[in-house]
DNA sequence: TTTTGAGTTGTTCGA
DNA sequence: GTCGAACAACTCAAA
């Protein structure tokens, strides 16, 4: 009997699972296999959002093996003791596991597999997280893109779809009791600060599923005009079942290909086509993060090194962090942040630019915020978009790009319904104020809702002032 | 090698 | 209210 260790990692499913499919075919047995070992990402370290998702994601794993005979065996790091005692304990010989590509696990992962393989054990790796891999898209004189369009130009002509793996019926499976329970990885929090994120989110596989289903049946052919509106469920609400690989992008993008020629609906195919696009964001903050590990942590575009921010401010910092800022969107987006793990996207953008922008603090410290906050938290993502927002990527927004937090209320949330929902003492404002209140001095004593942190006004100009020197 | 066209998401001002 | 221009200059990527 040969057996096989299958290493999940962030492919937390069944479905078209390329490490698990691959070990079913070549091997008797397998045992699926999780390793906590959080110290091997450092120092970004998955934040506490981010660990209640990896909570109930590995629980419905769990179950999920278990109905078709098997299980999940839980380790603690690290990861190469961990796989080489199992190796050694089920008399395995080989070890499966699908690829991720930030800078402190790519390089873990090829020390390990290089171990493993002098040792004589079989360690094979796949893509699963990405519809084409970082090095896969490449510039005509073989370089990686830097500029979002021309490499999603090249990505997109080239891109192979191929239909997804089935979920595996039965798995011939080694006994996988001895492992650790689940609790004892301690990924939830101690203090029970997680009931708004129960409300908001159902964690697995099959919630994946269950979400991508109504992306395609309700969502996708208003995509084009809804997913900018915070006021309206107009987006995919994807991400962190994609970031855990509860779902994979090759199924969704082959799935979607199929509606669309069946459709044969204009609506439809354009929306499809815009979701791709968000996806073509993700593989190329994937891309640029592989190519450029200094990412999270230094300008893309170096000139900005010797940018100037404002002086730490940390009660601004605090006030911004809890939605206390006295600007209704901005303190809408940060208080669903806080309650739900989540922000959307349009409204990301305008924290960001108001962070880093109207208090010019370190885009560093809500790079860090975010991390710790949202459930769908990704090193490449966040620190591509901070960098973006900052303008200091390589693809950034022009320093003058400066978001005024009450137009873009205006135009994206023109009722005020995103405003109110999350924050409730300006429920009571009428639309034409509501992205304003301070301009009614009488309402907004009433309304017991801050003054604005920062004049619109004035901290634009010095901001604009600030680029304008980094500049000269 | 040189040239050329283009670059996620905006705001303000003045006609 | 609507529209175009200015806000800058630079770098990327392909021809």
């Amino acid at each position: 009997m040969k057996t096989a260790l299958v290493w999940f990692r962030r492919d937390l499913r069944l479905a078209d699972n390329p490490a698990l499919t691959a070990a079913l075919e070549a091997y008797d047995r397998v045992l699926p296999v999780f390793i906590h070992a959080p110290d091997e990402e450092a120092p970004w370290a998955p934040g506490a959002a981010s660990r209640w998702w990896l909570h109930g994601s590995l629980e419905s794993l769990g179950k999920d093996l278990r109905s078709r005979g098997s299980g999940l065996h839980i380790a603690r790091g690290p990861s190469l003791d961990a796989l080489l005692r199992l190796l050694g304990e089920h008399g395995a010989t080989a070890v499966y596991w699908n690829r991720l590509y930030e800078p402190a696990i790519t390089q873990r992962d090829s020390l390990l597999k290089q171990t493993l393989t002098e040792q004589g054990f079989e360690a094979r790796s796949f893509n699963a997280a990405l519809l084409q891999e970082p090095w896969e898209v490449q510039t005509n004189q073989g370089q990686p893109y830097r500029v979002f369009t021309p490499y999603w130009r090249k990505a997109r002509s080239q891109m192979q779809l191929r239909p997804p793996l089935p979920k595996p019926a039965r798995i011939a499976s080694r006994d996988h009791a001895a492992g650790l329970p689940l609790d004892a990885l301690e990924l939830l929090p101690a203090r029970p600060w997680d009931q708004g994120l129960h409300t908001r989110w159902a964690r697995g596989e099959s919630a994946a599923e269950d979400a991508f289903s109504e992306f395609i049946d309700s969502t996708m052919s208003t995509y084009i005009d809804e997913r900018d509106r915070p006021d309206r469920d107009g987006t995919s609400g994807l991400s962190p079942h994609l970031h855990f690989g509860e779902i994979s992008p090759m199924r969704m993008a082959w799935e979607i290909d199929e509606r669309v020629r069946s459709g044969r609906d204009a609506a439809l195919s354009n929306g499809a086509e815009g979701f791709l696009r968000q996806l073509g964001w993700r593989e190329f903050s994937q891309q640029l993060l592989f190519h450029f590990p200094d990412m999270p942590e230094k300008n893309l575009n170096s000139r900005f090194d010797g940018f100037i921010w404002a002086d730490a401010d940390p009660p601004a910092l605090k006030r911004w962090q809890r939605g206390r800022t006295g600007i209704p969107i901005v303190d809408a987006g940060m208080r669903e942040l806080w309650e739900s793990g989540t922000m959307h996207n349009r409204v990301r953008m305008l924290v960001a630019s108001f962070l880093t922008k109207n208090l010019r603090q370190h885009w560093h410290l809500g790079e860090r915020w975010f991390w710790d906050t949202l459930v769908d938290a990704d090193l490449a993502n966040n620190a591509q978009g901070w960098q973006w927002t900052a303008g200091c990527g390589v693809d950034a927004s022009p320093y003058f790009r400066i978001f005024n937090p009450v137009s873009q209320g205006m135009k994206f949330d023109p009722r005020g319904d995103y405003v109110r929902r999350w924050v409730p003492e300006l429920a009571d404002v009428p639309a034409p104020l509501i992205h304003r209140p301070w301009t009614d001095g009488d309402l907004l004593a009433r309304s017991h809702y801050p003054a604005p942190i920062v004049d619109l006004d004035s901290s634009r100009q010095a901001a604009l002032a600030a680029y304008k020197d980094l500049r000269d």
